[in-house]
DNA sequence: ACTATCTTTGTTATCGTCATCAATCGCGAG
DNA sequence: CTCGCGATTGATGACGATAACAAAGATAGT
C-alpha cells in the first residue's frame, strides 16, 4: 500500500524525491518540511519526528541548488588562490573546504599562480569570474599587494594560516609561536640540552614566529641560543639538506634538530641517515605542519600538526559569512579565528644519547 | 560613461545582473539571452554579437544554480572515494575535479576510508548522501568488492589511474605500460646497460604492468634482467629505503634504479645519499607519477608525469555524462580514457659514470 | 466568556534559468 | 502576388526551495 508507494519514487531515477514528495508522504504542507530540514524554530516535537520520518523514509536530500537560488544566502563564489604547489596542504584545505562549500551552495574556484607577476594574472581571472571572496593559503595570506587588489575589487578576503594576522583581514589559524614553544618544552622535557634550529623563508611570516617560540622556550629552560646551531632555510627540502649539513658537521653536534616544517625536518633526516647518525637514538628530528612528509619518510616524524582540513571548512565556513553579511549591506568586522594544533610524537624522536 | 555603468552592479552587491538584465541592456527576449550564452543554434550572428556585448558590459555571470535547478542535466553528485591520502595526487585530482564539477554544476563530495571494513562504511555513507557517481582513484579503482557495491546500488563507477581496465567499468587512465617502456628506452639511450627495478605493491596494478614496460624495454634493447636487481616494494617511502639498499648493497652496483614510483624513488636517492654514492653522477633514479615529492627532494626525479588535473577533469566530465544517460533512461556503455604521459627529465639522471 | 497574543501550519509569490510552443520574419517557388 | 517553409525570436510556465504573509489553533488575561 503505502509501502509501494514509498519506494515509487526511487525507482524512477529521472525524478528525485522532493519537499512537495515528503510533504505528501507525512501529510503535511511542504512549508512545514521546509522548516523541519532546515531546523528552524516553530516546528512541533510530534510534527518534527513525523516530517523526519517520511525524510528518512523517502531518502530525501536537498536539492542545494534549488536552495541557492532562491535564498540567495550563500550562491557565494569562493576562490582559492594558491601559489606555492605544497600538495598535501593544498588538498586537505579542499578536502575541508569542499564539504563546507557544498553545505552551504557555495562554490569553490581554484587558481594557481606563479611569481609575483603571475599573482596579478590570477587575481584578474578571478574577478572575470566574478568571485564574492578569496581564500589565501600560506604564502600568498601575506602579500599586502594582492589582498590590496582584491579588496579594491570589492571581494572579501580571509588569510588562512598566516602567522602575523593583519587587523583589516580575517584570518583562520594557529598560534605558531605557541606550537614552537610546545615543541620545544617537550624536547627539553625528553632531556635535550643541546637543540638546533632551522629556521624558514625570511620572506614568510611563520618563521620569525615559530622562532620566537623556540626561543622562548629555550629561555624558560634556562638554554642558551648557540649562534651556529642556528641555521637558515627556506622551508624547501634542498634548502633543508643545506642547514642540517651545517647543524651535523660542526664543531658540536645537537642531540636534537627542531626544523620549522617538515619538509626540512625530512631532509635533515636524510642527512642524518647519510651520516649514519641514528634517529631518534642519536638525533632527534621534529618538523612542524604535519604535512604527507612527515608520515612518509622513515623515521615518521615528530611535529606540530595543523588541522588543516578544519581550517579549510573555518576558512569557508567564515568567508561565506562575511559574503552574505556584505550582501546584506553590512560592512562586517574582520573575523580572526584561532584553531588548536597538536603535538603529535612519531618516531623521529626520543631521549638524547646517553638518557 | 559607460565606465561609471559598468561597476555599478559592483557597487550594488546586493542584486546580481541576471539574464533579465542582460536582456533589457541588449534589447532582446532574456530567451535569447539564454540561448546565446548556451551557444545553442538558431542564434543570428548579429543578435549574438550585440547580446555577448551586453554580457561583457554588465559582467554577466550565469547563475549555475538556478541553472541546475530548471535543466536537471547536471545536479549529479558525484563522490570521491579515496583511501591511501597520497596528498598530492588527491590534490591535483581535485583541482581538476572541481574546476569541471562547477562548470557542470555538480557536486563534489569527498569520502576518505581506511581499510577494508571503511570502505564499506564510506560506501554506506556515500549513498546515504545520494550520491549519483562514484569516482575511485588508486588504490581503490582496482577494488572489486567496492564497485560492485556501488553499482549495486545504482551509482555508475569511473576507475581513475587504474593500470588494469575492468571491460564493465569506465576509467581514466594513462598507459602504463608505454611509460615504463619510454622510461626504460630512455635509461638505454643514455647509455646505462645496468639497470635495476623497485616494483611495487602486488596488491596493486600498476605494479605488475609497469615491470612489464620495463623488462620489455631491456628485451627490446637486448639486456638482462638480473634478479638480484628486481627489488620488491610496496609504493611507501620506507619500502624503498628497504628496496634500494638491497640494490646498492649488492655484489654489483647498478648505474641506474627505476623506482616504479617517486615515493620509493625519493627514498632511493637517500640512500645513495647516505652511501656517498652522487646522483646522477654515480647512479640514475627515476621514478613514475610526477607528484610532489618529485620536485621536493634533492635532485628532483626524472619521473614519468601523470597528468593528473586533466585526468581528474577528464573523470568528472565522463561520469557526469554517463550519469545524465543513465538518468534519461538509457544503459551507457563503459567508457574508457587514455591520457597522454609525458617523460620529464629533471636533475636525477644522466649518463652512467664513464661516459 | 471573550478578546488579545502567541504559536504552529498552510498559501502564495518569487528566485534565475531553460523547455516548449507560438509568433514573426525573410525569401524563393508556383 | 501570394503561399509555404525554415530560420529566428519571444511569451509562458515549470523547476525545487524559501520568504512573506495569512489562517487556524492554543493559551492567557480580564
Amino acid at each position: 500500500m503505502t509501502g509501494s508507494r514509498e519506494t515509487r519514487r526511487a525507482d524512477d531515477p529521472s525524478r528525485p524525491v522532493t519537499i512537495h514528495d515528503v510533504a505528501r508522504h507525512a501529510g503535511v504542507g511542504s512549508m512545514t518540511v521546509s522548516r523541519v530540514i532546515r531546523g528552524a524554530a516553530n516546528v512541533s516535537p510530534a510534527m518534527r519526528e513525523r516530517v523526519e520520518a517520511s525524510v528518512r523514509a523517502l531518502n530525501y536530500q536537498v536539492n542545494v541548488a534549488a536552495r541557492a537560488t532562491r535564498a540567495r544566502t550563500a550562491a557565494a563564489r569562493i576562490g582559492i588562490l594558491y601559489s606555492n604547489p605544497s600538495a598535501s596542504y593544498l588538498s586537505e584545505i579542499m578536502v575541508g573546504g569542499l564539504e563546507q562549500s557544498s553545505k552551504l551552495a557555495s562554490h569553490l574556484l581554484l587558481e594557481r599562480c606563479e611569481g609575483l607577476a603571475g599573482q596579478q594574472a590570477a587575481v584578474k581571472r578571478l574577478l572575470a569570474a566574478g568571485v564574492d571572496g578569496v581564500i589565501l593559503p600560506p604564502p600568498l595570506c601575506d602579500s599586502r599587494p594582492t589582498i590590496n587588489r582584491l579588496r579594491a575589487a570589492g571581494v572579501t578576503v580571509l588569510a588562512l594560516a598566516t602567522a602575523r594576522p593583519m587587523d583589516d583581514v580575517s584570518c583562520v589559524r594557529i598560534d605558531d609561536f605557541q606550537g614552537a614553544l610546545a615543541m620545544t618544552r617537550r624536547l627539553v622535557a625528553l632531556g635535550h640540552r643541546d637543540i638546533a634550529f632551522i629556521k624558514g623563508d625570511p620572506q614568510h611570516t611563520p618563521t620569525e614566529v615559530r622562532f620566537e617560540g623556540f626561543a622562548a622556550g629555550m629561555a624558560e629552560a634556562g638554554l642558551a641560543i648557540r649562534d651556529d646551531w642556528i641555521a637558515e632555510g627556506l622551508f624547501t627540502y634542498r634548502s633543508g639538506l643545506a642547514a642540517a649539513e651545517q647543524l651535523l658537521d660542526g664543531a658540536r653536534r645537537p642531540t636534537a634538530i627542531f626544523a620549522s616544517n617538515d619538509d626540512m625536518a625530512a631532509a635533515a633526516l636524510a642527512v642524518a641517515h647519510g651520516r649514519q647518525i641514528a634517529v631518534p637514538q642519536d638525533l632527534t628530528v621534529c618538523g612542524f605542519d604535519d604535512t604527507a612528509v612527515a608520515t612518509t619518510v622513515w623515521p615518521e616524524l615528530t611535529t606540530i600538526h595543523q588541522p588543516i582540513a578544519a581550517m579549510g571548512r573555518m576558512a569557508v565556513t567564515l568567508i561565506a559569512d562575511q559574503i552574505r553579511a556584505e550582501k546584506a549591506g553590512g560592512e562586517p568586522a574582520p573575523d580572526h579565528h584561532l584553531m588548536k594544533f597538536t603535538l603529535i610524537e612519531r618516531g623521529s624522536s626520543g631521549p638524547p644519547p646517553g638518557l
